[in-house]
DNA sequence: CTGAAAGCGCTAACAC
DNA sequence: GTGTTAGCGCTTTCAG
């Protein structure tokens, strides 16, 4: 193994100065500065990372923890973690992924160990166990999603609120008076997930503001439950004409199943999914856009900020972002 | 922070006991281990991962390199991972992610950082330009698929062959004489992944072994691809009684599809799918089984035996298993 | 602008 | 069965 000793020596100066070119922590000549690099290259020279860490006391190494909880989209959760990876790594930074359903274990070891610098949490809930030991710990980190006490940490989120309300806003401007919203899975209510929580919300309370009659429904993501959930929804409330859907994997059967209880899209109902944008384009939906790789660059871009000590907003919220496609037509004419 | 010196002062103990005392590598009187043992509960010592690092040059951190390539079906790809890290710190080591598409180059710099002991290698293609990079590294790395050349490897597939060939069997021995197989898309084959090209030569080999004609064909991940690519296969084969589908994406479409051309599952056509077993219990499909799980689990299993110096098999190729659902009827009468 | 040297926290000989 | 001590490879004072 190549160590720093080996290339002080054959560039003919000292360790640290061979430390100093590297980490450009104070001048050097440029005519050292050309040897060194030269030496280190040509004896192909890779410090170890343990080594700087215990010198350093910093690891370049951030945890990305990852629940993976039934209910949740894997595909589109694959987005924010792929983001957020090649966005550390332009900052010079590995990833620990911490899976496993030993979320608040893992977090206390990793961070004893001095394994990483910070971490990266995801589809964190409204009374996530992991928050309070996250601010205990004292280890920058920052959240995706929004746990009902933020305090102190360093949250990003998508605006989910605006986005159920941007839906309902939209539908009511093309006369729609009777709408629906198919949510998430219901265990993903259950485990008071906010994101789903507050889509909800956002459509509830815009739907109230227009003064249009709303239906909200779980969704579950097989064929034979979206049908019946549609039946459902249109038996309860036969006017309805608009459907909101935040639920990805159920989007697949939101289509056939109105055409097989005979309605039209958008002629008799129309539709309006909350997803990432590839999803709706491939299914030709109207959709307010969840930027899931925007997400995980900015929440990572947020870590990076607070791990070289720069300071950082205590929330950043995306807003949403309507693009209209087939399943929303033209506006409906006064019946 | 909680040092070792600091334990075996309060100990009244060497540093050198209690980190014998943490490894187990010498025999310790119960005494003084209990003596110790609860000095660093009292006093909450973890020890630090940079140092042990640097002083006995191991790390206990695994790279998992995870190309996400076009095509591939996450929901499955995430099984790999979360047993393969579930495995993982069962042993004790923890793992970094390493994905985007820079593959080479980040197993080279990690490995020359000496920030992992060994690679575990996802989605392995025939001619991938990690294999040679791995076998020079000299790190200890198993790959989960199959290079054309293994020479040196441990390697860890599913039989893809041999659950071709099982399809048609079942298929064949149920009185079809005429099949027909739906495979990936085509991008997937178009980069030479060896588990859809396998897949696909054991179901063509099978096939001409029993006698029973057959059609293979990519497919895209529509509905509208899935469906065209099976009125296509009807049209070129009239005579097909039998689909082998190996594409979980496109799984959902297909027996919408074959229903609306008119064809009824499994009286008209018998379905046998390639998936997991969950998504197979969950459409009621026959099917040969893809042990996602016990791939990552035992790929992982043989990555930690070979950093503690054990020998493994070049060579883990687990078999295939078929069963029987509602998509597949009783034998067919001798028309 | 550069060098010498004292650690960082831990492991693993080498003692006894 | 336990203690002493010399590193591991790097960073960062301190000194010039």
């Amino acid at each position: 193994m190549v160590t720093i000793a080996d290339v002080a020596r054959h560039a003919g100066v000292a360790p640290s100065t061979v430390s100093y070119v590297l980490t450009g922590r104070r001048s050097i000549s440029s005519r050292t500065r050309t040897r060194v690099r030269e030496s280190i290259r040509q004896l192909g020279y890779h410090p170890n990372a343990g080594a700087r860490a215990v010198a350093s006391s910093r690891v370049d190494v951030v945890g990305l923890v990852l629940p993976l909880r039934p209910g949740v989209h894997l595909p589109v959760l694959m987005r924010f973690v792929t983001a957020a990876v090649a966005t550390a790594r332009a900052h010079g930074l590995d990833v620990l992924l911490m899976t496993a359903d030993r979320g608040a274990q893992d977090l206390r070891r990793v961070a004893a160990d001095a394994q990483v610098d910070g971490f990266l949490v995801m589809d964190v809930e409204l009374h996530d166990e992991r928050v309070p030991l996250l601010r205990q710990m004292g280890r920058p980190s920052v959240l995706i999603g929004r746990p009902a006490v933020v305090n102190g940490l360093t949250c990003v989120d998508f605006d989910f609120e605006a986005a159920g309300a941007r839906c309902v806003d939209h539908l009511a401007d093309l006369g729609h008076r009777c709408i629906g919203f198919l949510g998430s899975p219901s265990v993903v209510y259950q485990r008071n997930a906010g994101y789903a929580q507050r889509a909800m919300a956002g459509f509830g309370a815009a739907a109230m503001r227009r003064g249009v009659a709303s239906t909200a429904l779980p969704v579950e993501c097989d064929y034979e439950s979206v049908l019946a959930t549609v039946r459902s929804l249109l038996r309860t409330q036969p006017a309805t004409t608009g459907l909101v859907v935040h639920n990805e994997a159920a989007l697949n059967w939101v289509a056939a199943s109105l055409r097989a209880l005979g309605r039209r899209v958008p002629d008799d109902v129309a539709v309006v999914a909350i997803c990432p944008d590839e999803l709706a384009e491939q299914l030709r939906l109207t959709s307010v856009r969840l930027p899931a790789e925007e997400l995980g660059r900015q929440a990572m871009e947020l870590l990076a900020a607070r791990l070289s000590g720069r300071p950082t907003a205590a929330l950043t919220l995306l807003p949403p972002k309507l693009s209209c496609r087939a399943s929303t037509g033209p506006r409906l004419r006064r019946v």
